[in-house]
DNA sequence: CCCTTCTGGATGTATCATGCATCCAATGAC
DNA sequence: GTCATTGGATGCATGATACATCCAGAAGGG
């Protein structure tokens, strides 16, 4: 049951946009406490995320001179990225209004008699 | 976004808790309507997971003559079987929290200021 | 009797998202 | 120079799924 979809897409788009330029690292950081499901993101889950958004148009990237540390990637949403996180809204609204109901039909079931 | 995990398992477990004896032909005609995702689930998804709820002791089989076509089969929930649609309720039901949040979440930032 | 269709069920193979481990580069501390 | 740290990327395995295909038996038509 720890196999559930991560959602770190749409965590990802989230975060970026709230905290515009941000980078893997930060991400990481912030989405420790974030995830939806309970566990932790991946290091490479992040990175290849951001990878894949920066490929498809939704996010722009330009490269820092860090202090410390290799070439530091700052990222934004482009307005494309910003849509994409608007349907991503969307379709896990729904989504959960369909597990919350899932979840409540369970219950409905606890009580009845058939259980332990 | 077609990606997103598609809750066979639990699925299949609540509709088995609802309607015993049902086989994996019978559970696809409900699942289509079922779907938390808006998307209808595969036959082999459906016939696989059966077997897997059997090997692990959450479901029970049992082959009927069926009047027409091939060994039908009637599958039952054990015990255990009950006991894990129990935990995916609740694990779904936090779920469902986190989603709602973030689908909250997103709903805020487009009033805001900053989208299209 | 042969052919098609329908009820069930199973399998082969590709893809996607992820987990875990590992590796690479630059930099500042020592 | 050596080493830990900041960042980032890659290799490989796995689990869940999509899509196509296949198999077996039963009815029905011809």
């Amino acid at each position: 049951m720890g196999n559930l979809y991560r959602f770190v897409e749409p965590l990802i788009l989230l975060e970026l946009s709230r905290t515009p330029g941000a980078s893997g690292y930060d991400l990481l950081e912030r989405l420790t406490t974030h995830s939806l499901t309970g566990t932790t993101i991946d290091k490479a889950a992040v990175y290849r995320t951001l990878c894949l958004l920066e490929s498809q148009g939704m996010a722009e990237v330009e490269h820092l001179d860090s202090v410390r540390g290799a070439g530091k990637k700052a990222y934004k949403l482009t307005r494309q990225g910003r849509e994409h996180l608007v349907e991503w809204g969307a379709i896990l609204g729904n989504l959960a209004k369909g597990l919350s109901d899932f979840s409540h039909d369970v219950s409905a079931l606890e009580s009845d008699s058939s259980l332990p």
